[in-house]
Parts: structure tokens; sequence; C-alpha cells
DNA sequence: CGACTTCTGTACCGATCGGAATAGAATTGT
DNA sequence: ACAATTCTATTCCGATCGGTACAGAAGTCG
């Protein structure tokens, strides 16, 4: 079997991309899309601003990927909600997902909410990929409620849009929260007051 | 009797000062403490850097008196809303304050909320009066329903702490959703969500 | 061995950041 | 009139912003 880089031509990179941008998501969680700038990334990263543009484009792509990592890591607990059997089991998987998240990994808060919230002309590139992750997160648990009602799991005047706009807004308060020092104990208290009664 | 100003002296101020404080705070609103660079803040205001920095200060400062503005003007209804005679008259007359502020008054989404979530180094002094600001409105709600308590109008059993994180939770995933293009009527009916079978 | 390709480090780019220095204009008191 | 005071406008400051040009280093090809 040939050489130790089968086909691959030029030198070859020195850095472990991954965990480069393992580093890079939690410098944005930390301190948002503009107030990360790229001497924090690539100080974090442990590579130079070159290393950086050569691999990932510039510092809108990088957030995308550290964005993209964040949803398949500290976020994932949002996309295995879904797959509760009830919709009771995935609001309350959702909800429990980030207090965990927002509170016991990485810094506190959520990227989500937290990256990049006004619309100020720096931010406005992650603004809108952030408000887009948040109106699709929403979208799909409505769609999970919804096909509950059709399994007779919600009654059949449950609202499927207010419960997952309810269900957001709770889990959004959460993350801001979680930014203002309130702990792991108490935002899983909030997580039991708001689904008394489920489903409400 | 005598002269315009009475005893005034020097060069008399060429603007409104009230009218300028509320176009910055305008400018926060919609932009965050760092996004709001002195550019557009002081181009708002419709004066120069140097008026700005004689009657304010410093942009921090600039910030302070905006954000008081902001408590006395769209976010006075989190003061009026403890005055409401019950607990849940409190709770409920927050949240709809907040859902009137967010989607009809000014910027989509809350000063509050918006104005500085991430902690990078800029943002810091921005960051630490509104998680402040944030925190003080959880623990006034808190002190209104220990009272309610007291007074009969909420269960003996009832945790105000518990239920002031709730509602400060969905009040701020409310100005998330806000910012997201959720719009009004929608957010009532987060509203009432979560306020069923209230006190929870 | 070169020729080619790709990565790395340094040095630098124009633009913008928050802020200050300075001079002149407009008012008061004497 | 004149000094004292406070405002406004212009100009500039060092630092930092995101991004790039360039040269050399480290690989794979023939």
């Amino acid at each position: 079997m040939g050489s130790p880089r089968n086909g691959v031509i030029g030198r070859p990179r020195e850095f472990d991309i991954d965990e480069a941008l393992e580093r890079a998501m939690l410098v944005f969680w930390e301190r948002g899309y503009e107030g990360a700038s790229l001497t924090d990334l690539t100080g974090a990263m442990g590579i130079t601003k070159t290393s950086m543009y050569a691999a990932f484009g510039n510092k809108e792509q990088l957030f995308r990927r550290a964005l993209a990592r964040y949803t398949e890591g500290p976020a994932s607990y949002a996309a295995r909600a879904l797959e509760e059997p009830t919709a009771r089991g995935a609001a309350e998987a959702f909800l429990r997902g980030a207090v965990r998240t927002v509170t016991l990994t990485g810094p506190s808060g959520c990227l989500i909410v937290q990256g990049a919230l006004p619309s100020s002309d720096g931010a406005r590139p992650a603004h809108e990929v952030l408000a887009g992750w948040r109106a699709e997160a929403r979208l799909d648990m409505e769609e999970r409620f919804r096909r509950a009602v059709a399994e007779g799991d919600l009654p059949a005047g449950a609202d499927p849009a207010r419960l997952a706009r309810y269900v957001m807004a709770v889990g959004f308060g959460i993350a801001v929260q979680a930014t203002d020092g309130v702990g792991h104990d108490e935002l899983q208290e909030v997580v039991d007051t708001a689904l008394l009664n489920w489903p409400l």
C-alpha cells in the first residue's frame, strides 16, 4: 500500500481540522459572531489567519461550519427529541436537553440564541442563519406535534403551531436565563413548570 | 423677567437632549451595544461625536442613559405589571406588555434581551448591566409572588422563585421569537398557553 | 532530480473602531 | 468691552477589524 497520503498532493495540513473547528465553535459560543475576532478564533484554533482562510474561506463560512458542528454536538438533543414516542416526550426531551447544554456543556447559554441576536450590519449574515435555524426547529416541532394529533397522541383540538411556539419560547428563555447565571436545577424547575398539565 | 436661560452660562446646547437620547435608544435597540457604532449613533442623534461626548461622557454611559429611557418608556410595562391586584394579573400584564413592545413598538425584539447577550470583551459592560436588569426584574416578580402567597392570592404551597423564573423565561423567549419575525397574534397565543391552568 | 501543488508564517492592506485635541462660535457675568 | 464658560465642528489618534500578497516550506508527481 502506498504512501501515507494516497493521492493527496501538496503540502499536508499540519492541524486537525475537526479539532480546530471545535475550538472555533467554542469561541463563537462564548463571544457571539461579531464578538469573536479572527485573532480570538485563530488563537484558540492554534493556526494563523492564512491557514484559516485557506481551510474555511472566510469568517462567515467558518461560522456556518461551527454552527453545523454545534448542531451535531451540543444541540443534537433538538433532533433527538423529535424521535420521542409522544409529543409530551418530545417537548420534555427538547427542554431538558436545552437545560443541560446551556448550563453544563461549554459556555453558559446557547450559540443559536446568543450568536447574533441584533441585526447590525456586521452580524447580519450570522443573524439570518441563526434566525433560520430557530424557525426551522420550531417548524420541526410543529410537524412533530401535527403527527401526534394525527396519531391521537394529542387531542384533536390541539394546535400544533401554537404548542411548538410555546415550547420554543420556553427553550429560548431558558437559554437567556442561563447567561444570567441561573443554574441547572432552577432551570429544570422551569421545565417542570412549563410542562404541568400538558398538553395545556 | 430675566434672560432666557437663567443662570446657565456658556454657549447653549443646540440639540434636544431627550430627543437625541430617544434616537440613540432606538439605534441600540435595533443593533445592540457593540453593533451600534458611534457613527451610527451620532448620525441618528443628529450631532457630532464631540457633542455626544460632552453631553454623555462615552458610549457606555450613553447606553446606560438609553437603557434608563427604555425602562421608563417601552419597558415600563414591567414595573406597571407588578401593581396588578393579583399574581396572575401581574404575570399576564408582564407577558402581554412584552408581546406588545417586542412586536409593535420600535424595532422587533427587546433591547434588554438582545442588547448584549454574548460576553465578548467589548460588550462586557453592556452585558453586565443587562444581565443585572433581567435578574432584578426576575427578583421583583418573585417578590410580587411572595406577597401574593402571603395575601392568599397564590396557594400556600406555591414557589414564588420558581414561578418568577418561569414567567421571565416565557417573556425572554417571546422576545427572541419576535426577532425571528413571529408576529403579535402568535405571541399572544404563547402567553395564553403559558398562563393556562395558572398558577400551575 | 526537478516541476507542480498546497500549506504556513510574516508582513501588510484599507476601513473602521472608540475616543481626544484643538480652534472657533455663542452665550453669560462684570 | 471683555473675561469666563460651554458648546460645535474639524481633524486626528492608536488600536483593531476582516482579509490578502508574498515567499518559503513540505509534500506528491514524473
